[in-house]
RNA sequence: GCCGGUGUAGCUCAGCUGGUAGAGCACAUCAUUCGUAAUGAUGGGGCCGGGGGUUCGAGUCCCUUCACCGGCACCA
């Protein structure tokens, strides 16, 4: 019996029931069955040796097909890697190796851990195999088989992952020339496809089996591939950029802040980094005015008793600092926690006293200082940290306010994400998990809420679904910086739990007590890892308005210095941070220390200068130099100076 | 927290199989007054992350601890 086979350009063929896409290929012609790579049947991406058994679409691949190329290359050479560890290391047990992005990995169970020197031996191994050629080989096998296989040959991992396959369904086994694997496929036809120098190993790492941490703990190597050798040398060129723009690196570089062993975790603001905090947080405290909040502050140092009433105590203590006073010195034997979030204290502001529905929303912010005791293998320079700041609120409001108050929010933080360089964010939508407080009406509503508040300002979101908070869903606003990656940042949580718990009400229409929703939200997250975020982004060359030191006056002779130093002055008086370099070192020394610290604006003075009145101006990153009367540069830098929030026109 | 790696001058790093610490930059002093990304000379600077051990002798070997780095788990 005959198949019909239906080609991309239109074209329709029949073919004997079993046909192979390789034989369809090479029926089209020897080139093509030769360049073929693999095939996509019925959207399904195949292997060229699977045999079709019905009517379908086919699309045959060769490697200029981007997307089905780059996922065998690296599929197969996870494949590869796994025999050549097992060659190396026969005790090595293989588990599970997928395609990720730019590369793939592969988990082992071995003895003895790899050791860094290890790699370039493997990468060896594995042009090895690459050049033998070896033909890739696959079978369905009965699960029992597979089963009877891996037990006998002392692979655990494979037995396990079987058992997570759908009981009607058989198993598929492949074979790199005599190495076999349990796998989905699809592969290429032989090792030799793989191209021999366009991947690297990157670097091994442990990993939990399962991604369970009871689990054990297994040995994982990271590979990336490409298509070719540019591509590998781009990406090898992109992280080295990265590297450039740690922000840990230009952090002490620009010496705005360190950490060291006596507080791990917690940063030490220097006068620089410093400066740049306040002028985030000043142009915060400007906007949550305007969009109106009140600002409140809260103790650090909580008695136990609210965290065990705000359900922290239960849910949150491993990672509280808890302090206990000395036992024997100390009068009062109290235990307390340092805060790890602001909303208990917040309830209780919003307790004190009688709150009426004319009080909601009630709009209460605070740059919260939090500390919590997050694992130390978490802390990531200022991107994770012990001791941070949120750009916290809490809106207590009504249920039908839910709606408003969300499209106000999220107005509130497309405006700000643009002030601070960031035009694109994307919203996720966390839905109810299964675990959950509060009546499916409840969540209904709530959860309505939320999506007609996104989608009546014109946003767009992705469902994250089962992710909600356990007392109700969520947005995340999730930025996108200058090199492509994805910081979440900030979040917007409805919650009618903590008034429960804590016990908030307000007097209704109806004269009776009711109780109020209340509205978690961020837009930061953290001063601390926002900064880092803007450090990344912006590769240390801060927006004016946010630069530590604005601009270097640098003398070009000593005769100028007196004047450098009345040109600071002046800029100082016009509320610009200046500085005078009146060292005695020649200019080009001067412009190369100062471009190199990232001071944006270099106003070089000599003997013209001062005998005209006047600076000569070097922007950062431009070529040109403009010279201009002082009082025209000051003018000109003062309003360049403005937080985007007073700026003419904003 | 878990796996692996790293820790030597302010910074970046060298220091072979154990024999008593070195470079460049930075810093200080002096000379130089110079026109937009490195002027020259001279000099000072180290509890080799902390603790313990082996040894006649430890930056180097062993144990332990802390921090950091890459991941995992956690978190958002």
């Amino acid at each position: 019996m005959d198949i019909a086979v239906q080609f991309p350009d239109g074209g329709r063929k029949n073919y004997p029931c079993g046909v192979t896409v390789a034989e369809i290929a090479a029926g089209i012609s020897a080139s093509l069955r030769k360049r073929a790579i693999s095939a996509t049947v019925n959207g399904q991406h195949w292997d060229l040796q699977w045999p079709l058994s019905a009517d379908a679409s086919v699309v045959i691949h060769t490697m200029k097909d981007e997307p089905q190329s780059l996922e065998l290359i690296r599929h197969d050479l996870a494949h590869i890697m796994a025999r050549a560890v097992q060659e190396i290391w026969p005790d090595a047990k293989v588990t599970i190796g997928p395609v990720i992005e730019n590369g793939w990995y592969y988990d082992f169970d071995k003895n003895e851990p790899f050791s860094p020197d290890d790699l370039p031996k493997i990468e060896q191994k594995m042009r090895e195999i690459i050049n033998m050629r070896d033909s890739v080989r696959t079978e369905t096998w009965p699960r029992e088989r597979a089963i009877e296989h891996y037990r006998s040959s002392g692979e655990p991992y494979k037995v396990e992952l079987i058992g997570m396959i759908p009981e009607d369904e058989d198993v598929r086994m492949y074979w790199h020339g005599e190495w076999q694997d349990l796998c989905r496929g699809p592969h290429l036809q032989h090792t030799g496809q793989v191209p021999a120098d366009t991947f690297k190993l990157m670097s091994i790492a442990g990993a939990y089996w399962r991604g369970d941490s009871r689990n054990k703990m297994l040995q994982r190597i990271y590979g990336v591939a490409f298509r070719n050798r540019e591509d590998l040398k781009g990406h090898l060129n992109m992280l080295e950029e990265a590297r450039k723009r740690d922000h840990r690196k230009l952090g002490s570089e620009m010496k705005l802040f360190h950490f060291q062993e006596e507080a791990p975790g917690m940063a030490f603001w220097h006068p620089d980094g410093w400066t740049v905090y306040r002028q985030l947080t000043d142009y915060m405290r400007r906007r949550q005015i305007e969009h109106g909040y009140v600002e409140v502050n809260t103790p650090q140092v909580v008695d136990r008793s609210l965290w065990i009433a705000s359900g922290h105590w239960e849910k949150y203590q491993e990672n509280m600092f808890i302090v206990s006073v000395d036992e024997e010195h100390a009068a009062e034997k109290r235990i307390n926690a340092l805060k790890p979030m602001n909303c208990p204290c917040h309830v209780q502001i919003y307790n004190f006293g009688q709150k009426s529905y004319r009080d909601l929303p009630l709009r209460m912010a605070e740059f919260g200082s939090c500390t919590r005791y997050e694992p130390s293998g978490a802390l990531h320079g200022l991107m994770r940290v012990r001791g941070f700041v949120q750009d916290d609120a809490h809106i207590f409001c009504e249920e039908d306010q839910i709606e408003s108050e969300t499209r106000e929010f999220i107005g509130m933080l497309s405006r700000v994400y643009r002030d601070l360089g960031f035009p694109e964010f994307k919203i996720k939508y966390a839905d109810r998990p299964e675990v959950r407080v509060g009546s499916d009406e409840t969540w209904d509503r709530a959860e309505q809420a939320l999506i007609d508040a996104a989608e009546a300002g014109g946003y767009s979101y992705e469902l994250n679904s089962g992710e909600g908070a356990f007392y109700g869903p969520k947005l995340e606003f999730v930025l996108t910086d200058a090199i492509g990656r994805d910081w979440q940042c900030g979040t917007l949580q409805v919650d009618f739990v903590l008034p429960e718990r804590l016990d908030a009400v307000y007097v209704g229409r109806d004269g009776n007590k009711h109780r109020p929703v209340m509205l978690h939200r961020a837009l930061l997250g953290s001063f601390e890892r926002f900064i880092g975020i803007l450090l990344e982004n912006y590769a240390g060359r801060l927006p004016f308005w946010l630069s530590p030191l604005q601009i270097v006056v640098a003398t070009i002779v000593s005769e100028a210095d007196e004047y450098a130093r009345d040109v600071v002055e002046t800029l100082r008086k016009a509320g610009l941070r200046a500085e005078a370099d009146t060292r005695n070192e020649k200019i080009n020394f001067k412009v190369r220390e100062h471009s190199l610290s990232k001071v944006p604006v270099i106003f070089a003075v000599g003997a013209k200068e001062l005998a005209n009145g006047t600076v000569s101006i070097r922007v950062l990153g431009e070529r040109g130099l403009e010279v201009a009367g002082l009082d025209e540069a000051v003018k000109r830098f003062a309003a360049e100076s403005m937080p985007p929030d007073l700026r003419k026109g904003a």
